[in-house]
DNA sequence: TCTGGGGTCCTAGGACCC
DNA sequence: TCTGGGGTCCTAGGACCC
């Protein structure tokens, strides 16, 4: 196996950079929904010790003295960026296996005549050159090496942002003065458990004994040693794989106090999960609901979960919202001041191929033309055009946005204006 | 005022069945 | 006055990722 993983750098910072050219060489960070935390920072805001995922009200004061440029998240630009991302990197292989808004592993087998530094720097170019981000190659024999050696091309001044650790001399020279804390699938957790056993560098784990390896950080451990030494354990997936599970869940603006207001934020998850799960041509057999009060503030605390197998299985907006508000008005508690909530849909499975009830046919016919009308209509006229009735007009405990940057790629109101003269 | 959201995988334990 | 072995399903929690 050969592979390349292509990172954009600070992503969010990056697509806001693109549309703003005034943010390249300050401080730029954005953050997360209800502009809590800090999701992605310029190398200028890290430079000044901005944390990532710190709250941002700690922060107010530095970035000010600072002059921080702080922005809300604008998915639809992030998610419309990365598909023009992806798009320019497919003209480079013909397989590739994108594993988030912004990294993607192309498949490099078979490109062995290449130089691959220089294949890699292509790449690093028209991505520059074509969308605007600046992105990193790592390039390996395997998924955990290639993402090493992206780590190696963004942190190491002296790759230039390429580096190929497809050499074992290029592995035996930059492993030994890596802290193993950089691998895939290290965290804190086992990075305190490896240094107790004196293994501090990648270099440490590679050479660790397989069996210790796997007492210690179990089965993933193991894999991850496996593929440190070239062996490959991961594949690479063209088709992404079936997911397991839909999730829509949010914290408040403010407490929620009211059963009529978490009813309304439950009839927002249940149909925004069901939107999911139409996108994917799916059908869910299990819904949950949790709420829970703030674990940070010192409210009196409760949270609660609730799950039970549906009746039948359904992509149904209004069946699902049904069941949500079902199952939440028996978890609910009067007196907490509830801090976030969500739905939950396990089970899933392609529609059409679920098992149904006698009499379920004939409504579940009649349930797709309604919805699949449902979605065209918001397809076309803006997400939210259409909703079902109790779901909130004023959404007092929605999500706030204060500052974010405008659609510019996927909204005619918000395209930019360019100006002559 | 104020601490993201959406995932996956692994392990362990309880309940229940034969 | 005993505590097997094999199986499933469910829940909960931990750990990690972006």
């Amino acid at each position: 196996m050969r592979v390349a993983l292509v990172d954009g750098n600070n992503f969010y910072v990056s697509c806001e950079r693109v549309f703003d050219p005034k943010l390249e060489g300050v401080p730029v960070v954005v953050m997360g929904n209800n502009d809590g935390i800090i999701v992605s920072r310029s190398n200028e805001a890290k430079a000044i010790g901005i944390p990532m995922g710190a709250p941002a009200f700690k922060l107010r004061d530095l970035m000010r003295r600072h002059n921080v440029r702080a922005f809300s998240s604008n998915y639809a630009l992030y998610a419309d960026m990365s598909r023009r991302m992806v798009e320019t990197l497919s003209t480079f292989t013909p397989e590739i296996d994108v594993y988030s808004i912004d990294e993607s592993f192309l498949n490099f087998e078979g490109l062995d005549h290449l130089d691959l530094n220089a294949y890699g720097r292509e790449i690093r170019a028209t991505v520059k050159q074509w969308i605007g981000i600046p992105v990193c190659v790592g390039i390996g024999p395997t998924k955990t090496l290639a993402k090493l050696a992206n780590h190696c091309a963004k942190k190491m001044p002296e790759f230039n942002g390429v580096c190929d650790l497809g050499g074992a001399d290029s592995r035996d020279r930059v492993l030994p003065a890596i802290p193993v804390s950089e691998v895939w699938g290290i965290g804190p957790a086992a990075t305190a458990k490896l240094a107790d056993l004196g293994v501090h560098t990648v270099h440490d784990l590679r050479v660790m004994a397989p069996r210790l390896a796997r007492t210690v950080i179990t089965v993933t451990g193991e894999r991850i040693l496996r593929e440190l030494n070239g062996v490959a354990c991961l594949a690479l997936e063209h088709v992404p794989p079936a997911r397991k599970g839909i999730a829509s869940t949010r914290s408040f603006s403010h407490p929620v106090t009211v059963f009529s207001e978490m009813r309304e934020a439950m009839a927002a998850y249940a149909t925004r999960a069901a939107e999911k799960l139409r996108e994917q041509k799916l059908v869910t057999q299990h819904l949950a609901v949790f709420m829970r009060t703030n674990k940070f503030n010192g409210d009196p605390s409760y949270a609660n979960t609730m799950g039970f197998h549906l009746p039948e299985a359904t992509a149904d907006t209004f069946a699902l919202i049904h069941h949500a508000i079902w199952a939440a008005k028996r978890i609910w508690r009067d007196g907490y001041r509830y801090s976030k909530a969500g739905v939950m849909l396990n089970g899933l499975v392609p529609a059409g191929f679920a098992p149904q009830t006698l009499f379920g046919a004939a409504r579940a016919g009649k349930s797709a033309r309604l919805m699949s009308a449902l979605d065209a209509i918001n397809g076309k006229m803006g997400s939210g055009t259409l909703r079902p009735a109790g779901m909130g007009i004023k959404r007092e405990w929605g999500v706030k946005f204060d500052g974010k940057s405008p659609a510019w790629t996927t909204n005619w109101d918000e395209l930019p204006a360019a100006r002559a003269g």
